[in-house]
DNA sequence: TCTCAATGGAACACGCATGTCCCACTTTGG
DNA sequence: CCAAAGTGGGACATGCGTGTTCCATTGAGA
């Protein structure tokens, strides 16, 4: 059972990796430590190296995604829809895109595989049965698709000369052209 | 006016960059050395550090991009036609692709600017033009698409369960659908 | 008020990639 | 054949991120 103290630092060194590594991923564990507003050593006593670290914000990304997924109601609607929502909702979570899709990103999706990717699969699987999702395209393409499009979208955000919803809005057209039936 | 060792040695040496940093662009400069068959000392002789390699690396890319673009007949048929062209073109340089599309890739075709980003946005205009590319999808948008949907066909090459046929008749369909006019 | 966990700062050692220098050997060209 | 260019490998110093240790100080709870 941790202090409040431990408890208390551990998470305002996590929320400052994110921080600090969502713009500049190869941030040393001295940046972290000063934008937490810790030592060095501080740091070290809750997390025995960096790794330690990156996983604990692997698993607050994990969560995040979790909820956002969650809130994107993904049982509703067609499956295409569902898809949009899922997309939309990710592209809210800037900050944890740039832990993912940014330069020698420190978080790697691809490892989670039991959670997400299984919701994913599920809005895929009544894409194809209601036949809002082109049945000639194969799940790991549209998952790809998925992904790699909210990646632009995320690429433009950062740009900054577009707003979130005019991104949004192109991102689900995209995707609904791209990956709906035709 | 190098003389041919020189010329073939620093060859010799970029080639092997490309080699090892499509898989790991963390590589050293002694297993690039290594690689190339060549001392770490001979390598440095010729490049003065990192910096200069990549450089060269670089402007290989450039090079080799550059062909595969016009080798794609951008001026014929509709505009769409020729996008897909372009995008099936830059899909067979896989080695080229990982050094841009790796993580923490050592290549940014966004510094170019110059000569391709000019001629992509050639086609964009035709296809504008002619009718065969959705008017309602500005072009940083549409180009963010084709380089975001290129990277995907790419990660499922890479993962190797489809080939190389496949994802690029995927990759165009897709492209097709996603910004073709409606 | 006292005690103990928690902290911050400094110092130190370690590993790794890098850059530089030097010297003996091999290859190329006149 | 001989000089010059090129090469390989080793030795060395450097910078940076990292992990560890020690100690004085702070603050919250008993």
């Amino acid at each position: 059972m941790p202090s409040a103290a431990t408890t208390r630092t551990r998470q305002a060194v996590v929320e400052a990796a994110v921080a600090c590594w969502s713009t500049d991923p190869s941030a040393s564990l001295g940046e972290v430590a000063a934008r937490a507003g810790v030592g060095r050593s501080t740091l070290n006593r809750h997390f025995s190296g960096r790794a330690e670290l990156v996983a604990a914000v692997d698993q607050l990304c994990r969560e995040r995604f979790r909820a956002a997924a969650a809130g994107a109601r993904p049982e509703e609607g067609t499956g295409l829809e569902a898809l949009q929502r899922l997309a939309l909702a990710l592209l809210e979570l800037r900050d944890l895109l740039g832990l993912v899709f940014g330069d020698d990103a420190p978080i790697d999706p691809d490892s989670w595989e039991d959670d997400e990717h299984a919701e994913l699969e599920q809005v895929l699987r009544r894409g194809y049965a209601d036949g809002s999702l082109a049945g000639d395209l194969p799940p790991e393409w549209l998952a790809t698709v998925l992904w790699t499009t909210l990646f632009g979208a995320w690429l433009l955000l950062r740009e900054g000369r577009f707003s979130s919803h005019e991104v949004g809005t192109l991102m689900i057209r995209t995707l609904a052209r791209g990956v709906g039936s035709a």
